[in-house]
DNA sequence: GTCTATACACTGATAGAC
DNA sequence: GTCTATCAGTGTATAGAC
């Protein structure tokens, strides 16, 4: 009976603890998004949460460690999945095909994300060595190497040009990317401005980019 | 004699106001650049300048107008000279060489204002329909007009694979600017954070890409 | 855990002397 | 034009009651 009294309070108490905690998360990633880590305001997290700015302090003691928090979550969606999309076994134009797709869903799910962890990184690149030495090594050479190794077995069979693995990455993930950081300058000047348009050309662009890496690695 | 006094006098405050003008705006640049708006100090640009906060706001009255003539300056380097390069009347493929060697030129000679230029319009996208409305409306649209006709053209004439001009601007300026606003990131996770590395990447980028879009669109 | 009240530092901006 | 001194406002963070 006390036991089940403690246990349901412990348990209420926790779930409580979570959902304000999470409420706060929630609200700073709006903000920290948006306005960046100096523009964002303690005062305006602790509004969008719903209480007050001790409270803020009582649960992230600073606002730098609340930065933290958000900045490592808003990285962690985005790298760690970005080099996963890269490690199957598939054969390089399938891989090719599917991280597009993946990656450029992904990118319009979060479409605030690579704007704000890029802009806050070359403000303040330590914050990568920060995350790096709390995480366990990403494995990114591997999943490099090994597709530095698939494409060269291709390039042989003769389904491939010779292509560098690093230089070729970079063209797709600029070429995803660069629409959604972009977008303000893109619609601005080659879309006067059209916000409809512009989600347009957006829905179209997965088939363009894959037909356009295709045609340029295939032999 | 006294025209002689005067006309010194006022060449030499001229000159004098010139020289502290600009300091303050060179400063000013430095400081934005990196840090943004919002992280941006007067103190520390007054501190680059070798001047006082006060002499701030004597020539620039607030921060917002200090920043926006930064910001303009800033844009003004990037997107006319961009369009530019497109407007010559080369064949397409010559045309994309020259854009990409001058492009990535431009982009190394100043590193920081991608990021910069495109994280404050992501922050505040007003500032553009501000820019616009301030100068004469930029020839964007016959620009991209005249290189859609090119490239039908050239793709009747057997030279090119059909091809979206939105798209393949898009795709173009993506490669190229990537590797410079994502730099921390790509540095760190492909690089081993080798800052001698990543420059040697850079310094072939040209080449790679250049001949990666050829490879794509030429029929 | 959550609140109100407040400490304390910093920032943009101005006043006024030279 | 340039400086020193200073103000008013804002921001992070903490103290202390409940």
């Amino acid at each position: 009976m006390w036991l089940n009294y403690i246990v349901n309070t412990y348990s209420f108490m926790k779930e409580h603890e979570k959902n304000t905690e999470q409420k706060i998360l929630d609200a700073a990633e709006d903000v920290f998004m948006i306005k960046g880590m100096s523009g964002a305001r303690m005062q305006e997290i602790a509004d969008k949460a719903g209480i007050n700015k001790a409270l803020l302090h009582y649960y992230y003691r600073t606002k730098d460690k609340l930065f933290e928090k958000v900045f490592e979550k808003a990285f962690k969606i985005f790298i760690p999945k970005t080099l996963g999309m890269m490690s199957s076994d598939k054969p390089v134009i399938e891989k090719i095909e599917f991280f597009v797709n993946n990656y450029i869903s992904l990118l319009y799910k979060h479409p605030f994300i690579p704007s704000f962890v890029l802009s806050e990184l070359n403000r303040n690149p330590q914050i990568l060595v920060n995350i790096f030495e709390k995480n366990i090594q990403f494995t990114e050479n591997d999943i490099l190497e090994n597709f530095d190794k698939q494409i060269k077995t291709e390039v042989e069979a003769g389904i491939l040009k010779p292509v560098d693995a690093r230089n070729l990455m970079v063209n797709i993930i600029g070429m995803c990317i660069f629409p959604i950081i972009g977008r303000p300058v893109i619609q601005g000047v080659l879309f006067e401005n059209n916000k409809a348009k512009y989600n347009e050309f957006l829905k179209q662009r997965k088939e363009f980019v894959k037909e356009f890496i295709i045609n340029s690695i295939k032999a």
